[in-house]
DNA sequence: ACGAATTAGTTAGCACACTAACTAAAACGC
DNA sequence: GCGTTTTAGTTAGTGTGCTAACTAATTCGT
């Protein structure tokens, strides 16, 4: 064969990059907090509700975890289920909204952010400590530029996901060229 | 309380910017990857077959197909089982491997990998397009140093999680000395 | 004020990741 | 050669995500 650049573009090499080091640090995760006895996700939640306590705050919504945790309704329906069969946290009615929930920390689960947080920093480093400290900032910028720009460009759930209702659609419609698959 | 930075660790911005932009990614590809009838996860499978047929391999063993997308042995079955369902690959027998088994994609699966291939480009542009491509450049760069880190420090899958074979390595006269990237 | 539309949350059903435990074939080790 | 260990793949069971469809409460429009 001839040369045939096969990474040429840099769009797509940062692109593969992203995706490849997203698995990695996947799967460094899970096994970190497994050793608590949670998920990931499960630690994103008792790490915003510890977050709304130091705010003054004694609960949040689930509507607002899953914006806060870019989750869909049903998902955070389940993790609080099985977070408040594991005695973590606990739901109450929210007074000022009959239909709504607040969702809260129990005192272990107070306890069980205190002991991840104890280790937090040094995992966290553990991961970002290959870059100099300006590299983790440029890093940090370029994230954050991507994520913005990913905000605006999708509203996937941070606004609400459940008002895209709109029939509308500039883009591409459905296009089933050439083979359908699910229904 | 006095003036308490609440970000003053660039380590835990940096990671806190990576773990939004990886959810707000994903909640991005899984609906464009919808409108083909295929996941995120699935598109990963078709690739990288697609990868192999271009390197004049005729298929790929689970085991390799494991390693490239960061997922272990069950989770390939099934995700081989599903796009095996909906005709996309095929498994066969591997001729010099009886236990092992051969993935390949099957006509339909070629023609839908052709058919994202056209809108794949302009779907990355449309991630990575808000970067200006030095930055897109140093954005690779700082993705591959931490996930290279993360190779190292974890071996999750990349390398092969169940051979962790011992010093007697047939290659090991290269230049062992640096760092060793891949394989 | 009262019916329609929106919002909070749940339920049902599917996809995809994991670990643990299993079968079967290959590679070692003596 | 023959038994042990390793490797390829699957099965069983759990956790997390999604969409679609539902209930119940709130808000909006007229």
């Amino acid at each position: 064969m001839s040369p045939k650049p096969k990474s040429s573009d840099p769009a797509e090499a940062a692109f593969r990059a992203f995706v490849r080091a997203s698995g990695l640090f996947r799967n460094r995760m899970d096994p970190y907090f497994a050793r608590y006895g949670i998920s990931a996700s499960q630690w994103g939640v008792l790490r915003a509700l510890q977050r709304a306590e130091n705010e003054g705050l004694d609960g949040l919504q689930l509507s607002v975890l899953g914006q806060r945790l870019l989750v869909r309704p049903p998902s955070v329906t389940t993790l609080i289920d099985r977070l408040e069969r594991i005695g973590l946290v606990s739901r109450r009615p929210d007074r000022e909204d009959q239909r709504a929930k607040q969702v809260a920390l129990t005192p272990a689960g107070r306890e069980l952010v205190a002991r991840v947080l104890v280790k937090h920093p040094a995992e966290i480093r553990g991961i970002m400590g290959c870059l100099s400290e300006p590299e983790q900032r440029e890093f940090q910028r370029l994230m954050e530029r991507v994520a913005a720009h990913l905000e605006t460009s999708i509203d996937s759930i941070s606004p609400d996901p459940r008002n895209l209702r709109d029939p509308r659609d500039p883009r591409e419609r459905r296009s089933a060229a050439a083979g359908d698959r699910r229904p």
